[in-house]
This record gives C-alpha cells, structure tokens and sequence, in this order.
DNA sequence: ATGTCGTCTGGGAGACGA
C-alpha cells in the first residue's frame, strides 16, 4: 500500500508526467496540488485509464486545487477546512477503503505566505490555526489519519539548503515551524524521520538559479502520519526522477509505504 | 540576480503568484 503527494504545478501543464509516472509507480493514491483547474477541467477520463478509478476534486481556476486520485474506494469526502471560512481551494479530505482497512487521507496545498509581515503571511498563520482546529476533530473521528501535502515549511534547518542566508525568512520563520510542531503535537508524526536519509534531500527546487542542478532546494512536502498509521509505515522516500525531466514541476513526489 | 514557470487578460506583452 502506498500513497503519494505530488504539487504538480498545473495537472493540464503536468498530466503526462503524472500519467508516466504512476505507470512507474503504480500507488494507491496519489494526491495532488496545485491543480490550477476546475472541476469541470480534471482529466478524469484519461486517470480513471490508468487505474485512478475514484477520483475526489476541489478544483479552481489559475490558482489552488487539490485531488485525491484512488485506485480503492473513497467515501465521506470533505472539501476545504470545516468552520474555517476560505475563498481558496486548499484541501480536500476522503477515507480510503484500502483492503488493509480505512485510511482517512488529508491532503493540503498549505498557504505559501510571501515573507513575514505581510498580509499573506497573516493569513497563513491563521489557516494553520484553523487547520490545526480541524485536524483534532478529524483525529478523534480517525485513529488512522495520515495529512500531506505542499506544507510550504521547512520543519528544521536540515529541511532547507542555505539555513543560514535563509534564516527567518518565509518557510524558515519560527512561527511557521512552531506551526509545524503544533500539528506533529496533535498526535502526528513526520513519517520521512522515521528512517534514515540522505542528507540534504529536499521535494521543492526553485526553478532560477539553476537551483536543481545545484541541489539548491526545500523539503517542505510533507506526510504525517498518526498513531494509528504510525507501526505500519515501512519507507517514505523522496523521487527526484520526474524533477529531471523536461517541463518539470518544481516538486517531486513523496510517497509513503505502508505495510 | 527583476534570474523561471504557468496562467490570466485580451487579442500582445505584462501582471501575478509561487
């Protein structure tokens, strides 16, 4: 059993890598950001072919949009964050029937947030809170909860290239990673820590700056998973295949397996 | 390093967000 987070920076700009890719890497789930689409745009047709046969939508145009593509059942699907008003398409929550029992699946597209002290960055403090509000509920509801997503924070220093030059700036602030421990401290736990890494992997490289081929990069894509979930995870690794190709996403693909 | 990419409007190149 295996899900995958991947911000794919428009599925219409991306949709035959994500095609390729998952011929590769035939996961479970696969869930997305950034779809810059509507619902009415997804190309379910063309996904429910390569076995994604129960697709969840929350989609819009330009900006935002996420899914969760499924080759098991999804039910009790959940648009954006309850009681937390949002004019953005950020998250998308479904429980996948898997034959090994249910997984509740949160799959975010966390606020970028600019630079500290501006509007945006208030504005991703308060989703964080309201995200947090709706993760506790969901975590009494689901002992077998696992949130992912484009977290657009880097957890501690080694998540970041240049931790220094970069220090307090946006997805090193200490408020973001203060966020971040909130979250874990609900009960939830960075899965790709649990295993030994290489070090300085990262999911996200700018593409200026030639910051790939420097491997000037972030690890802000990120998979939690809770108590539940947490004895069964056997590997969560970081592909950087599909950011070598032509017309890349900036971010590559994490994936969770379970056992 | 105003560095690149994707999408929008509007009917071309500039703005915006990341």
């Amino acid at each position: 059993m295996r899900i995958t987070t991947w911000n794919v920076n428009s599925l219409t700009a991306r949709l035959q890598h994500v095609l390729d890719w998952t011929a590769a890497n035939p996961v479970d789930v696969l869930c997305l950001q950034e779809l810059k689409l509507t619902d009415d745009k997804f190309p379910l047709m063309e996904l429910q072919a390569h076995g994604y046969e129960h697709c969840a939508v929350f989609g819009q145009k330009t900006y935002n949009g996420v899914a969760i593509m499924s080759r098991h059942p999804l039910r009790d699907v959940v648009k954006n964050i309850v009681n937390f008003a949002d004019e953005h398409s950020r998250v998308i929550t479904a429980t996948v029937e898997t034959p090994a029992g249910e997984i509740r699946v949160v799959n975010g597209y966390f606020v970028n947030g600019q630079a500290p002290g501006t509007d945006k960055f208030e504005y991703k403090m308060s989703w964080l809170r309201g995200l947090r509000d709706y993760l506790r509920d969901e975590l009494d509801r689901h002992p077998r909860l696992v949130l992912l997503g484009d977290f657009n924070i880097t957890p501690e220093d080694r998540d970041s290239w240049d931790p220094v030059g970069l220090r307090e700036t946006i997805h090193h602030t200490t408020e973001e990673r203060d966020h971040f421990r909130k979250l874990v401290e609900l009960g939830l736990c960075d899965s790709f820590r649990l295993f030994e890494q290489p070090e300085k992997s990262f999911s996200w490289w700018d593409y200026r700056m030639l910051g790939y081929q420097k491997n000037r990069g972030l690890r802000i894509d990120h998979i939690l998973v809770s108590e539940g979930i947490k004895p069964l995870v056997k590997a969560c690794t970081i592909d950087r295949v599909p950011r070598k190709w032509k017309q890349p996403s900036d971010h590559a693909p994490v994936t969770l397996e379970l056992g």
